[in-house]
RNA sequence: GUGGCUGUAGUUCAAUGGCAGAGCACCGGAUUGUGGUUCCGGGCGUUGUGGGUUCGACCCCCAUCAGCCACCCCA
């Protein structure tokens, strides 16, 4: 059957089969930020287009070719929000949050947008969970942005990732490093790929990440990022990894992590899942101190990380963490005849005022019919009322599991709902 | 953005260039008010879309759209 309007390219629907998913992934999220003292902001879908341009980077990929860009009627340029860290930070600097002094620790979740040829788990609208800390250049909230996300996995049950990290020091050790490598591939530059040509050009640590094997053989020789921090990196640094261990998480150093976004200093890190494929980082984050100041506030160090869910969702299922929806109903309401309607009715608003999920189906008919339909969304009780049970002032109840049926009094009825209601709350 | 693989019923998949099929799901029935198991019955689908080759195309060719794989990028 040809589809009239399709949905657009690289975008997908959440089905009722799934979304449940996402509910349950959000809400975990949540409450684990809460329990480290994050608060949730949410900022728009859009911001102006320099937003990004200034602090993503005008040479990044994402602000160069995925950035979705359009003007309004005014003329105005507008982008779809391609990151969720420097919406934040604008709205950090726009309220002025840092004026009480305070460490300010925000947690966001919603869509981004990035123009880019579909694959699975890389889609053009995508869902991000994230943080941010702000306002402390305290090696311990390096630290505790990645317990956060090392327990939110932890707490969804996930086994199969490894934290990777590693620091790219401030931009003085950075630009220094960035020479050495230079001085370094100068003389291979005949045996290099092209693309890593023009790496060396304009972004030399990017090198280091290059698959081809000529490019690879090079580079396993390259000096290492961590041999040109400066002191007070690398005591920073090492005083990360020292909070990591007292937090008991369990971290691979990688001196070849580079981060694709222009604001990141210092600390780096990634979540890796090595059975997602290529697109194989569940998330990642890092420090991003001069930030901002970019964004025309005083100098306020920051860190942080983004996740993606749909990747996320990919790894839960690899491992089966998915049993099922556990939104069954816990009663199916059978009313046999219009003259019971009433009493019907006024019953099953109680139920659900009560709130159990109740269903009830006014156009099925027939008794085998609704409890055919009442089998098959595994209700666990099925209430009956006809003619019969109303003049005796009585109602069926059945219990699905052992198919024992038990005959209630109507002025009965909502005592044992609210005793029901106890039981299973305890 | 580059290279490659794929596209058939709601879904998972069949069909030497010669009448488009099966499992699951779904709907109906097996003496009228009781589910799950079983049995019986129920499918004319623009074979993603548009062209072309051919007596004849799901099958071959071209284009296009979409998904997937690798690159790239990163969530």
């Amino acid at each position: 059957m040809p589809v009239k309007y399709p949905i657009p390219r690289g975008t997908f629907d959440v089905l009722p089969s799934e979304s449940y998913k996402w509910e349950f992934i959000e809400s975990k999220f949540r409450q684990v930020a809460k329990a480290f003292g994050y608060k949730e902001i949410i900022t728009p879908i859009f911001e102006h287009s320099e937003v990004f341009e200034r602090s993503v980077g005008d040479s990044s990929d994402i602000v160069q070719k995925e950035m979705y860009k359009f003007q309004d009627k005014k003329g105005r340029s507008f982008a779809l929000r391609p990151e969720g860290t420097a919406p934040v930070i604008r709205s950090y600097v726009e309220h002025n949050m840092g004026a009480d002094n305070q460490t300010n620790k925000l947690f966001y979740i919603g869509p981004m947008f990035r123009y880019d040829r579909p694959q699975a788990g890389r889609s053009r609208q995508f869902s991000q969970y994230g943080l941010e800390c702000i306002g402390s250049n305290h090696p311990y909230y390096d630290a505790e942005v990645i317990q956060v996300f090392y327990t939110f996995l932890k707490e969804l049950g996930l086994k199969n990732f490894s934290v990777e990290i590693n620091s790219i020091g401030c931009p003085e050790c950075t630009e220094n490093y960035n020479q050495a490598l230079i001085q370094y591939f100068q003389p291979h530059i005949d045996e290099l790929c092209t693309d890593c040509r023009n790496r060396l050009e304009k972004n030399p640590k990017r090198l280091l990440d290059c698959k081809v094997t000529a490019c690879k053989k090079i580079s396993k020789e390259a000096p290492s990022m961590l041999d040109y921090l400066d002191e007070s990196c690398k005591v920073h640094f090492a005083q990360v990894q020292a909070y990591l261990t007292m937090a008991g998480i369990p971290y691979i150093v990688n001196p070849r992590i580079v981060r694709g976004l222009d604001y990141y200093t210092n600390t780096a890190f990634e979540f890796i899942n090595n059975n997602l494929g290529a697109q194989n980082a569940l998330g990642g984050g890092g420090r991003y101190n001069k930030l901002v100041e970019q964004f025309g506030g005083k100098d306020t160090p920051g860190i942080g990380f983004a996740g993606g869910l749909t990747r996320l969702l990919i790894s839960l299922e690899q491992e089966k963490l998915f049993m099922g929806d556990d939104n069954k109903p816990m009663f199916y309401f059978i009313a046999l005849g219009e003259k019971v309607m009433p009493v019907a009715i006024e019953m099953i608003s109680f139920l659900r005022s009560h709130k159990f999920y109740t269903e009830f189906d006014i156009e099925k008919k027939g008794i085998k019919n609704q409890m055919k339909n009442a089998n098959r969304l595994m209700c666990r009780y099925t209430l009956i009322l006809g003619e019969d049970e109303l003049a005796k002032n009585i109602i069926l109840m059945k219990d699905m599991l052992n198919g024992e049926q038990k005959e209630l009094n109507l002025e009965d009825f909502k005592v044992i709902i609210d005793s029901l209601k106890v039981s299973s709350q305890s």
